[in-house]
DNA sequence: GTATATTTTGGGCAACTGTCCAAGTCGATT
DNA sequence: AATCGACTTGGACAGTTGCCCAAAATATAC
């Protein structure tokens, strides 16, 4: 019994793939056991043997692909020598997310989904504190002298919005952006008063 | 044949309510007819009656709504005096966006519900034209000397970004923004090199 | 009153949904 | 060879979906 398990992860890797593709094509709410089924390339009962319900494969799926693409930014993020160049990486970055690609699509509606399953909701929020901290250290090792911490959450809901803004018009110039963009991190402590 | 209408726009009028609320409540994706024709206090057969299908309320509705919210915000951002009274007072009203309200859950379910109706697509892009045209005329006129447009569309972007994060993270210390955001929009020409 | 236009009703339809399950396949173990 | 366990199959089930429509209700015009 070894052949069978390893033959079963496949199956429960392009269930996982299926998942993902489906959910930026037709959304969360519009992902069905057959599809996924007929999309991995099984019978439609196979979804059901290795998951508890749809909404459990949508969870865990997204949950998988999310992780690993912040996980990824962040990494690729911390090799930026300075935070201009970081700023110039993430726009290049974003400018290939064309709202179209399943990875945009699928953070969105998982951002979404999240409302309405707190499971996910929390997962999701985990993701995101560990992205936050990664450019908060990522700030402060590159010299950035003001509130870490807040520049790191607007930076993280910007980079959303943008993919949201850019998925809605293409023509957008993201390289010019890159601006203001670069002030918003300059910020050195004279902020401002605050209730 | 007065009165007979009266009442129609009327029970239209309460479709539009009943969709927004629900679209909300259960995802785009989840509104179903009986479901909104329960909310408005109508038998299921009215919906039908007066839209084409559920999806065409679901534009209608999300349109109608998403355009008076921008507008609204669009027009108090035009009477603040100053660019950073201005902030402040867009910072003000997302600390009351918990991502709970109808709103903020509406305007990102249609975001995404955008990206499969080519027509609701069209609406919305335009709506964020002329926000961000808004934006732009109210900066210049307060002083503002750089990009304004590049200002304008990154201001638009953090705000969407923004809801969206405070949905998921109710505790993000909204005024601790202040201080970037402000700096981002202090931008005075002088970006940097771009490709 | 009758006639006409508009809106509303409640049920009917075929298609689809998530979930379950008895039967079947296939490789490993004995 | 027979047996065992993990995996897969395809169909069955009850419930829900969007949409449609003949009939009833309501309001205006004559």
């Amino acid at each position: 019994m070894e052949k069978s398990v390893e033959r079963g992860r496949a199956t429960r890797q392009r269930l996982f793939d299926a998942a993902v593709a489906l959910i930026g094509e037709v959304g969360w709410g519009g992902v069905t056991t057959r599809m996924v089924a007929e999309r991995a390339g099984v019978a439609p009962g196979v979804v059901h043997y290795h998951f508890a319900s749809v909404t459990d494969l949508l969870v865990e799926a997204s949950t998988a692909f999310a992780g690993a693409l912040f996980g990824e930014v962040a990494h690729r993020l911390a090799e930026q020598p300075d935070i201009e160049s970081g700023l110039d990486w993430l726009l290049g970055e974003l400018s290939g997310y064309t709202g179209t690609d399943p990875a945009s699509l699928l953070i969105v509606e998982t951002h979404l989904a999240s409302g309405r399953l707190p499971e996910l909701r929390a997962r999701l929020r985990d993701m995101i504190d560990d992205f936050r901290a990664c450019v908060v250290s990522w700030l402060r090792a590159r010299g950035h002298t003001g509130d870490a911490e807040a520049a790191a959450v607007l930076l993280a809901a910007t980079l959303d919005g943008l993919v949201l803004h850019h998925s809605l018009d293409p023509a957008m110039d993201v390289a010019a952006l890159a601006g203001p963009l670069r002030a918003m991190l300059r910020a050195d402590g004279h902020a401002g008063s605050e209730g």
